[in-house]
DNA sequence: CGTTTGACGCGGC
DNA sequence: AGCCGCGCCAAAC
């Protein structure tokens, strides 16, 4: 086997409802990573081409984490229906278990 | 093989 | 409510 660690991050980033987001932390804790800076590195490590909902993770204050495609992931939430108030957080009923 | 590097999180202040 | 510092650990150098 190659990656079980990322293989169990892409998993899980796979079941996460349209709709709704997810923090890097939550799937850490799903997941064996042990610290969200591992799912933050196996989301950037992406394959282009890939078809999974990358933009549906979020940092644990319910922002966008702060990377080069921040602007594309905002428009990809909006296009979602995932509203950001004035200080740029998600609602906290969106979050995905 | 030692060091650096982050799409982070949390506790202190 | 927000900023700062430290911990975290696989991968790149």
């Amino acid at each position: 086997m190659k990656s079980a660690l990322r293989e169990q991050i892409l998993t899980i980033l796979a079941e996460i409802p349209p709709g709704r987001v997810t923090t890097y932390g939550r799937i850490a804790a799903m997941t064996d990573a042990g610290t969200p800076r591992l799912v933050a590195r196996a989301l950037r490590e992406l394959p282009a081409g890939h078809d999974l909902p990358w933009f549906r993770v979020i940092t644990a204050s319910r922002r966008l984490a702060d990377h080069s495609g921040a602007e594309r992931q905002r428009h990809l939430l909006l296009a979602e229906g995932i509203a950001f108030d004035a200080r740029g957080r998600v609602a906290a009923e969106r979050l995905w278990p």
